[in-house]
RNA sequence: GCACCCGUAGCUCAGUGGAUAGAGCACCGGACUUCUAAUCCGAUGGUCGCAGGUUCGAAUCCUGCCGGGUGCGCCA
């Protein structure tokens, strides 16, 4: 057990059970880092009024009871009874040296559970957008997160591959021949093949009336429209994959579970929820009211299950994915990644869901996704108001690093520079969705991303490089830089100190689905690592063992945050 | 009208009911014959939107306002 806080808070507990009772060592002591000293006990204050006495005093029981003579240093009562706690410095050196030798680093294995992620869903024939950047890189953080801790992470990519544009796309498709270069846009600028579709679809009552009749094709099964839809199906996955894979995103083909595959579900689901009285005909379709949801004028909002025309939207497919991954994939707990102004959809999804009796225990958890604005506060457009591409925006970002690489590092050849320019360029774009919590509005600055001072990706992948550097220059292998670990220096402290907390931030991304905590762990733990490369060297200290001492926490260092830059999605480059 | 998100330093953002609310950027002042200065150290900077309430204690929880954003019947 590394971390201070959970080990902080048994010693505590027993404290007051022993103090107080049994009934008192299940208690929370309220263990949080403190100002005055390392960590701080204010469980003093809240147990006063239950036990009856002042708050001082409850302090002071709870320090005659203490037994934490290995861990601490000091053990002081202040102000109005907080309990300050110094940690010893031979604890720490002890507890880092310990992370050495650990492949998780401190992190806590978990009862699996089995959790169903719902990201990145592209739509087909369709460009994604910054949008689908964020939810991308923010679900692939959890499920990677998530399945270190020992869960089992079922992504689930669902797709846009249905649905009523599916005529006109798949009539374009025909026109313009499946081997032309019209649709091999398809796999790079996929916006281009929509709008011309979209074009003529509007200025061509001929074309629009094709498409109507092709949608009916589409649903009923006929084998040569199936075809041309499987063919739009390919050339979109492979411009899905390219992006997947320029950004280092974990999804591929066997995740693909987009709306078209609950097809056969939608209309049984239907019937069972007409049948159930959960869902009722109204103005033709078949709509789910429930209580509390209303719109505009007090007006009941349904949840549409059915169209008027007999069609299925996204209200049934949606119902779908709770089915299927509560009865199929047994789901503890279902995640879905998307964007926060699906919220009012998703409670009803869910509400209803529960009104079947399809969830059971499992909980559904929306993790809301804010919109990404440019610098001027507005939804991301282009200077002339287009959307932006994202294999744009992402080469866009590979180019500035290049340039900044290209003047900083002239001693490193072009295909060394380039290679750092796309991790870093890319790191820079990932970590800034990350650092920021999933649920607000962010603005998209790439000056502010790319900058190397502040909660930046190519912060930490400097920092990282900095460690490399030292073992590099030193002809030494990080994983023989075994210590032992003794902590002496305010800066060593501070790094031993900070390098214990990893677990701990990695279970509560796991607990919150916040994966901005662990950004904003790495970004301290990588200024309490600059601080101490400033004023400890490492290579240069003449005693043997300080030195041996500083290349254990150096590489502790190195294996954290290269850890949890991983778990985040984010590459470190060898050498910047 | 209803729902969700937001309002914290000039800007971008953190903040688990605990003491004097933090970080980065910007601005100002310092530190390079370096283990990569793409860095570090320091200073300045606050009516936590407003008003009540709960609490020993509120940026945090509750209620009501104000302001901004988004969504709300046949796209998904």
């Amino acid at each position: 057990m590394a971390d201070p806080q959970e080990v902080l808070t048994q010693r505590v507990q027993s404290a007051l059970g022993a103090a107080f009772g049994a009934d008192y060592a299940e208690t929370d002591p309220v263990i949080r880092p403190s100002q005055f000293a390392d960590y701080q006990a204010n469980a003093a204050l809240a147990l006063a009024k239950r036990v009856g006495r002042k708050p001082r005093d409850v302090a002071a029981e709870i320090v005659a009871h203490l037994d934490v003579a290995d861990v601490c240093r000091e053990v002081e009562i202040s102000g109005p009874g907080f309990v300050n706690l110094t940690l010893r410095e031979d604890w720490i050196a002890g507890r880092a040296q310990e992370l050495r030798a650990d492949d998780r680093l401190g992190t806590p294995r978990q009862e699996p559970r089995n959790i169903p992620i719902d990201y990145s869903a592209p739509n087909v024939a369709k460009e994604m957008h910054v949008g689908h950047l964020r939810t991308t890189v923010v679900g692939d953080a959890l499920a990677r997160t998530l399945e270190f801790l020992g869960h089992n992470v079922i992504r689930q990519n669902h797709i846009g591959d249905w649905g009523t544009p599916f005529g006109m796309l798949i009539e374009h498709l025909l026109e313009v021949g499946e081997d032309s270069a019209d649709a091999a846009l398809l796999k790079t600028d996929p916006n281009a093949f929509y709008q011309a579709a979209r074009v003529k679809f509007d200025g061509d009552e001929e074309f629009a009336a094709r498409s109507r009749g092709r949608v009916v094709a589409l649903q009923g099964g006929d084998a040569e429209t199936l075809r041309l839809w499987r063919d739009l199906i390919e050339l979109s996955k492979a411009y899905f994959n390219r992006i997947y894979a320029t950004l280092d995103v974990t999804l591929t083909d066997a995740d693909l579970a987009g709306e078209s595959t609950y097809n056969d579900m939608l209309g049984p689901i239907c019937d069972e929820l007409q049948a159930k009285g959960i869902a009722e005909v109204s103005e033709g379709a078949l709509c789910v009211f429930l209580d509390g949801f209303t719109g505009r004028e007090g007006k009941p909002v349904p949840l549409i299950v059915r169209k008027s025309d007999g069609g299925y939207g996204y209200g049934s497919t949606d119902l779908a994915t709770i089915k299927y991954r509560t009865e199929e994939l047994k789901a503890d707990r279902i995640v879905y990644v998307i964007g926060a102004p699906q919220s009012l959809h998703l409670q009803m999804v869910y509400e209803t869901a529960r009104k079947a009796d399809w969830l059971g225990d499992t909980e559904p958890v929306h993790v809301q996704i804010g919109n990404v604005l440019g610098t001027d506060g507005k939804i991301l457009r282009t200077r002339s108001g287009a959307p932006i591409r994202l294999m744009a925006l992402l080469d866009e970002a590979v180019e500035r690093a290049a340039k900044v690489v290209a003047e900083t590092r002239p001693d490193l050849d072009d295909a060394a520079r380039a290679a750092i320019a796309r991790e870093v360029g890319i790191g820079a774009v990932k970590y800034a969705d990350l650092s920021i919590s999933h649920d607000t509005e962010y603005i998209f600055d790439f000056d502010r991303m790319l900058a190397l001072n502040g909660n930046t990706g190519p912060y930490l992948q400097y920092a990282t490089a900095r460690i490399r550097s030292i073992f590099r220059k030193g002809g030494l292998d990080p994983a023989e830089a075994t210590g032992p670990v003794v902590v002496t220096e305010a800066a060593e402290r501070a790094l031993a100190l900070r390098l214990l907390g990893f677990g701990a931030a990695v279970a509560q991304v796991g607990d919150t689905l916040e994966p901005h905590r662990l950004c904003a762990y790495l970004f301290d733990l990588a200024q309490s690592f600059t601080s101490f490369y400033e004023s400890c060297p490492v290579l240069k200290a003449e005693d043997p063992s300080v030195r041996a001492s500083r290349l254990a926490l150096t590489a502790v260092t190195l294996d954290t945050l290269v850890k949890g830059l991983g778990l985040l999605g984010v590459t470190a480059p060898e050498r910047m």
